[in-house]
RNA sequence: GUCCCCAUCGUCUAGCCCGGUUAGGACACUACCCUUUCACGGUAAGAACCGGGGUUCGAAUCCCCGUGGGGACGCCA
């Protein structure tokens, strides 16, 4: 009782967040940015972030992408309270939270409005009523005669763009002929059954939400907060990011072996910050920091080369061990690849070996196969403008002699044995370290960069190490 | 065409609300340093207040107009 008496207020004010996509495509971006806004602003304040699939589009529905925003938003972190059951995500006592299974309750809501002569039939679809003086007016645009209704203009408090005013003129369907509720009424009906306190969306529903609050009216309901945040413009070309623009698809990220906390870090950083200069943010932090003043007005270009960055930073600070198994997963997934499938053969602690050494020097997973072939293969490419460049320097077969001779007798137990051991044969000759760097690299990797050469001896061994050194010995 | 939103380096942005800054940071680009190659890291350089009016001693900041960009105008969501 006494705890109910202390919550009671808590409750009465909780905030109330949904995110409600359809699944007729692919999860982009700009799909996930949303859904993070509104997470981050449930979390921030302590209130309910709901799922609500808005599958009222019969013919464009699949099950496969449903499935898709399911695990997206989970491979992102944002886990909601309300919603279908998914994982540990879901439950919640406004259900169901599919609209397809919601069509009593918007019958209900539109007899609600037929009722009340808030709304009428129409060439077999009910429409909802304006009120006003109604006058028949010719749209050049549409090239059709419609009417047209003097109402006064619909007032939108912004969260995020403060006082905006639009009029809205003409009645709109809000059910088909068919008999399926529309976006419209669906989406209103659901926030008002649902107890959305604070709708965060798109500014590409900007223009809708004069609409909405028609509705809410005709509802005698008082309309919930909005924040209608900026879009997500497309890296090149003109417009807004959609689907089929490159770098657009959640999947490809995940499929990229791009970290999901790098992606949300990033995502934030389109459109809101801080309010300093810090970029890099554990989500506790941008959680605690996030809110919706804070978020900027204007739209956002995609840039893939911040957000590879991004991805950088988080990868080096990665555990091996867990750099490990995100790099065995990516290679898993590459089955066209023939490095990566090599490499997959090779021995697991090897191969954790191999990605150790790899890992503070590459930007990304994907570069892994290519970057780390030579460890697993013995049949590898050696390029020839580098050969050409190391041959052609120096005595480079005389060092290659000492090398041979050197490896079977070396100390080969760490980096720091191997460095030393090098350094005293370069001091014999009076040479330095680099005179036998980059004839080793070339013997053993055919190439000019990678990892420290040290540690690729020792990952390598002995065997392979001196094999090598002899085969570009004998070629040279 | 109509309506709505927006405007600082190439890009993401701080500063704007509450007028006085060498207009700051990050990505990208360039140079140098570090170094055992390549990266990472460090230092430096270049790079912006869309234009025009107004208000003011003073405007990136407030107001108006233009221009530009974006969005919406479906029995799609």
């Amino acid at each position: 009782m006494l705890i109910l008496l202390i919550l009671s207020p808590l409750i009465m004010s909780q905030v109330r967040v949904r995110f409600a996509p359809s699944p007729t495509g692919f999860f982009h971006i700009g799909s996930a940015r949303t859904a993070l806004f509104n997470w981050l602003y449930a979390r921030h304040t302590g209130g309910v972030f709901i799922l609500r699939i808005e599958d009222t589009d019969k013919e464009r529905n699949s099950e496969q992408f449903l499935q898709l925003i399911y695990e997206s938003l989970t491979w992102l972190g944002m886990n909601w309270d309300e919603g279908p059951k998914y994982g540990t995500s879901g439950g919640g006592d406004h259900g169901p939270y599919r609209q397809s299974e919601r069509g009593d309750i918007y019958q209900a809501y539109v007899g609600k409005l037929l009722a009340a002569g808030r709304a009428y039939e129409k060439d077999g679809a009910i429409w909802f009523k304006l009120l006003g003086e109604r006058h028949e007016v010719f749209d050049e645009h549409r090239k059709k005669t419609v009417t047209k209704v003097k109402t006064p203009p619909v007032v939108i408090e912004d969260q995020i763009r403060g006082r905006v005013e639009r009029v809205e003129d003409e009645d709109f369907v809000i059910v088909r002929s068919d008999g399926n509720p529309v976006f419209h009424l669906v989406n209103v009906v659901d926030d008002i059954a649902m107890q959305v306190t604070h709708i965060i969306r798109g500014e590409d529903h900007l223009s809708n939400t004069s609409k909405h609050v028609a509705l809410y009216e005709g509802f005698g309901v008082k309309p919930p907060a909005f924040a209608h945040i900026p879009l997500i413009l497309k890296q090149n070309g003109p417009g807004k990011m959609s689907k089929r623009d490159q770098g657009a698809l959640i999947e490809e990220y995940q499929k990229r072996g791009y970290l999901p906390e790098a992606l949300v870090n990033f995502l934030c950083l389109l459109g809101w910050n801080p309010g300093d200069d810090r970029e890099k943010m554990p989500i506790a932090d941008i959680i605690k920091l996030y809110d919706l003043p804070g978020i900027n007005q204007s739209n956002a270009r995609f840039d893939d080369k911040k957000l590879a960055h991004m991805n950088m930073l988080y990868l080096l600070e990665q555990p091996a061990d867990k750099f490990g198994a995100r790099a065995r997963e990516y290679f898993a997934q590459q089955t066209e690849n023939a490095a990566a499938k090599a490499a997959l053969t090779a021995d697991a602690a090897y191969f954790g070996e191999v990605m150790a050494l790899s890992q503070p020097k590459v930007k990304g997973v994907e570069e892994l196969p290519a970057y780390t072939g030579y460890f697993f293969t013995e049949d590898f490419a050696t390029d020839a403008k580098v050969r050409d460049k190391v041959m052609g320097k120096g005595d480079p077969k005389a060092r290659l002699a000492e090398l041979i001779e050197w490896v079977p007798t070396a100390d080969f137990s760490s980096d720091a044995a191997i460095e030393e051991g090098l350094k005293a044969l370069a001091a014999k000759h009076t040479l330095g370290f680099g005179d036998y760097q980059s004839v080793a690299r070339l013997a053993v990797s055919g190439t000019n960069v990678g990892p420290s050469i040290t540690g690729m001896f020792r990952v390598l061994g002995r065997g392979r190490v001196r094999a090598r050194l002899q085969k570009l010995s004998a070629t040279a």
